[in-house]
DNA sequence: TCATTTATAGGTGTTTTCACGGTATTTTTA
DNA sequence: TAAAAATACCGTGAAAACACCTATAAATGA
């Protein structure tokens, strides 16, 4: 029997995959939560799940931390990426924190049935998705390395300055707000730019949005 | 027995779903569309079912024009509105495009199943989230109206033009793609603004997104 | 330890955005 | 059919955003 995990902020999202998993033969599932943290909080003491389904936008703890956090304390234990993401930034950024396999929220039911039978059986679930990013990345490492490193090595004040941006205060008030000077603003600003490969206001409030560092 | 369909773009979402209700007494899925057009399509010369289950984000057809198109061509058919989205305006606008209760996608499944049940007795599920919009409405109507109307009396061109919003083009470059005078942009701008009390680009950028006026 | 990187901050100038004042024409509607 | 609205358009000036460059202290690291 192999035992999985649904964390996912969606309830009802989950009722519904754990009965479609129940239904799977050989599979079982033994833990709900809504994010990572509260799954940390469940799984300290028990035996951990032998395959977790994490989605990456949530609140207080996303995917990629929880995966991260997977990776460095539950060697054990395989993560399946269930999102709605389909950028390649949010891919290689969960392939590089552990992630196992990486299925979209609107996949057909025999792609996750095949998607939990790969992991359980290899360990791994490639599907054309990854593969391809895979390709890209190992053709194109640079390229993906801008990106992902840059949204990996975002530093707590970028982060914060990026959630300031999904708003509608001009770079003084967000200086104001964050207690630094308007020119450091200026710096940040410029250095995203180059981070993301964005030219605006509007391209960084866009990324921000697309990879959950805000959540509207 | 309750026939129930499902218009959702994600279909594990909805497959889960079917589970769901299908082990409700009383009830059952007869029918399943990625988007309101498949809906329409699939629903010609069949008996419509009793409720439908409607996404609002959604492509070809989202979910406003669905309920809208329900309203006017399935009387009998009432619909329960299953998004994301907890802003007023859309809950307003669904509301006012016809249908019959809003739940959130975390939601219990106990609401659930409230509301499937509440809707086939009496027609209507008022939770907490639609009774409070609907009380703040007539309280402020002018308010909303401001906002719901204005949202559901967007011009194809402010709606082609908050997509580009969501861009890093110039106001000049919106106004070449768009083949119009840049002052004319500056118009539609500075109205959107008022209709949609913001003051910015950004803001406008937030307000598409969250309405699911462009899919990101 | 010396070089490099990182975080902070500043100067100057251009481009873009935004506010506020309009006009002319067509479409709706009362 | 006259009034109201919606649509497309224009001018000006201030504010904000953006580009590009330098500088200093602290942290990092080879």
């Amino acid at each position: 029997m192999t035992f999985v995990a649904l964390v996912d902020d969606h309830e009802l999202l989950r009722t519904g995959l754990a009965a479609i998993i129940n239904s799977f033969e050989g599979f079982k599932v033994v833990m709900e939560a809504n994010n990572g943290k509260q799954f940390i909080e469940k799984v300290k003491g028990k035996t951990p799940p032998d395959i977790v389904l994490l989605d990456i936008t949530m609140p207080i703890m996303d995917g990629y931390e929880t995966s991260s956090w997977i990776k460095n304390n539950l060697q054990q234990t395989k993560v399946l990426v269930l999102s709605m993401l389909e950028n390649d930034t949010a891919i290689i950024r969960m392939l590089k924190n552990g992630a196992r396999g990486y299925i979209l929220k609107d996949s057909k039911p025999k792609v996750f049935k095949d998607a939990l039978d790969s992991i359980r059986d290899s360990g791994y679930f490639i599907n054309e998705l990854v593969s391809n990013k895979l390709m890209h990345y190992i053709n194109h490492e640079e390229v993906y390395d801008g990106d992902a490193v840059a949204l990996n090595s975002l530093s707590e004040n970028e982060s914060t300055f990026l959630k300031w941006i999904c708003t509608e205060k001009t770079y003084k008030e967000i200086a104001d707000e964050m207690c630094l000077s308007p020119r450091t603003i200026d710096t940040y600003r410029d250095n995203l730019f180059k981070k993301l490969d964005v030219k605006t206001r509007v391209g960084l409030a866009i990324f921000a949005i697309k990879n959950g560092i805000v959540n509207i």
